[in-house]
DNA sequence: CAGGATCCAAAAAGATACTG
DNA sequence: CAGTATCTTTTTGGATCCTG
């Protein structure tokens, strides 16, 4: 039985001397899924394994030095699998650990928040902008 | 009843066409908890209202600027609520809206997640970082 | 006290060309 | 096909000085 923390308490737990991504646990995954391009490559491997062609396809406006990178990194973090098909020429397909399977399942209450809320923090945000001219 | 929508659906949706952050309200959401202070700073008033100083103290290491910055956003999309105090000097105080609340909730399965795994997403980082030279 | 304004350094990301 | 290397642009964040 895992103990339950909350955003508080974790807050109050950092400690300032040292950097923030190795002393929050919180910061140190959401840096990772928050940057531009690793929820939707997440989002695309949770259906199926894909090759880098394929994921190139299937997120249209990323770079192939982007793919490569966020790939790289989502593998690095332990959440993706790399395998080599020693083909001519070679193919490779990444894949979904169970870590990162995990990680996907715990982003989906952000992901129900986030479509619930949408349409609220789009509201919220043109209120903003029409007040503040 | 809200229909239950996941990463890879949601990653199918979305059209190359126009902005990213437009079309996809996950990235949304997630752009704006995923930059460097926001978790953190939802994650104090999470706790209770605070003053501007008062944060500042709380997350040392912010500058005054990113501070400003941060919660200006946060009160834009519609989580945090500014009240000022026409008191001499004044003061102003920051404080959840019941969005910000929800979207504190969303992060809870997040923040679990990352509490339970930080251990093993050090241990791929290193053995991938050992493995890469 | 709570910021606004400016300037500057660093990091992230895009474009393009090349390779096993 | 699946990258790497290099260059440039954009974004982010920090430092400093100023004000109602």
């Amino acid at each position: 039985m895992t103990e339950q923390v909350n955003l508080a308490q974790l807050v109050a737990r950092r400690s300032s001397v040292v950097d923030l991504e190795d002393v929050c646990p919180v910061r140190s995954v959401i840096s990772q899924v928050g940057d531009k391009w690793s929820t939707l490559l997440l989002g695309s491997l949770a259906e199926k394994p894909y090759r880098f062609g394929e994921l190139r396809r299937l997120v249209p406006d990323i770079s192939q030095r982007m793919l490569t990178q966020t790939l790289r990194d989502l593998q690095r973090d332990g959440y993706v699998e790399r395998q080599v098909f020693p083909t001519k020429p070679p193919s490779v397909e990444y894949r979904l650990t169970p870590l990162g399977r995990a990680l996907v399942d715990a982003l989906q209450s952000l992901v129900d928040f986030a479509l619930a809320n949408h349409a609220a923090v789009v509201e919220a945000r043109q209120r903003f902008d029409a007040e503040n001219n």
